[in-house]
DNA sequence: TTTAAAATATACCAAATGGTTTAATTTTGA
DNA sequence: TCAAAATTAAACCATTTGGTATATTTTAAA
């Protein structure tokens, strides 16, 4: 990493909690400066416009909190144990952070950005796909019952998470939260064999 | 309604929906002054400043929409109809409208405007409530067996409809949207004596 | 119909916005 | 070490922002 790669890095790394707790349109330049300690030629040397900082920063929020996920359910040995490990990854997310870009970009794109709401798509279904895939490998190695149908439920695992993160959020505790991560759970384990 | 309550209304109907869509900090004095076709003055003349406007918004958007709902709870004889009909319901909010204010300003709002998120709160709280009597009144009149717990369901059930919004939103289809439906509707089935 | 009050338009304002240009400073490779 | 290239700071720019003061029009009651 040279100096220009390093400087873009650290600023999208200053840049992007900010974004995803005030969202993009009320994070101004001047809130980038402040975090970076940089001008604005320093800024803009590294990137071309306000957008591409946004953007950048959606990829560093959803890339980082991939890897989280994906390393908690690689942790996991059964079908169970991943499934349970994602769950407590998702709950692990940090409020004081803004929570889950998916949730954040996606409500703040959806009806204005169509670029940024194709980014967030793609969040979007690789998230459910993390779900699916623990679903079907769990019946494949005979591990669930075949009747839990793996699409279905990571669509509705899925909503329910950022479901429950917004209510999280909005509510100020995380009772909500652990209700609903419960329910997942014993949903789950009706299906185990 | 005098002049003046007309007026505060005119804008109001005409702000909220764009507020819904492009979100509170987005949305500038100009694009209300053009929904509204009136000047800096007509609208200040009405109201405090823009925030003022958004609280209103959210006002009417809730307001309107708990209506929409709570008629369409009405019209249901039994538990089951009452809250299949306030699935119906929910599934007929139009997405070019914005969909759901407690989603749009909730996630806009959480980190940034605390009397906001205090609104959001209660109209969280007022939206599970409705999905809690329905199946607390089910359970005390023989229609549903009582290990159905009506908090767990109906934040569940909140959640997994909000969730279900986002994802029909951003994905621009309402596939899961009728995914998730289902599943909230199979699950309530399952205890009905 | 007149007139006082209410409502709205016009014309401002300072501050902040995103963005550019140019000059100065760092980095880096030869 | 030194010069070219990359990076950053400073000063600037036009536009837009939210908001105000005042003049004008509209409304509605007497």
């Amino acid at each position: 990493m040279n100096k220009a790669e390093r400087t873009r890095r650290f600023i999208i790394e200053k840049s992007a909690t900010i974004i995803n707790k005030k969202g993009m349109a009320a994070t101004s330049l001047s809130d980038i400066m402040e975090a970076t300690k940089l001008t604005k030629g320093g800024i803009y040397g590294n990137f071309e416009n306000k957008d591409e900082i946004c953007k950048e920063s959606f990829f560093y929020l959803t890339t980082s909190l991939a890897n989280v996920l994906d390393r908690a359910v690689a942790q996991g040995r059964t079908a169970k144990q991943k499934l349970f490990n994602l769950i407590e990854a998702y709950k692990s997310i940090k409020t004081e952070d803004g929570g889950c870009p998916l949730l954040n970009f996606g409500t703040e794109a959806d009806d204005t950005d169509e670029s940024m709401k194709e980014y967030v798509k793609k969040g979007i279904r690789s998230a459910q796909k993390r779900i699916f895939n623990i679903v079907s490998d769990g019946i494949e190695d005979g591990e669930l019952r075949a009747e839990l149908n793996a699409k279905n439920f990571s669509i509705k695992t899925f909503a329910m998470i950022e479901g429950a993160i917004l209510c999280s959020k909005v509510l100020e505790t995380s009772e909500q939260m652990n209700i609903i991560t419960d329910a997942i759970k014993a949903d789950f384990e009706s299906y185990l064999i």
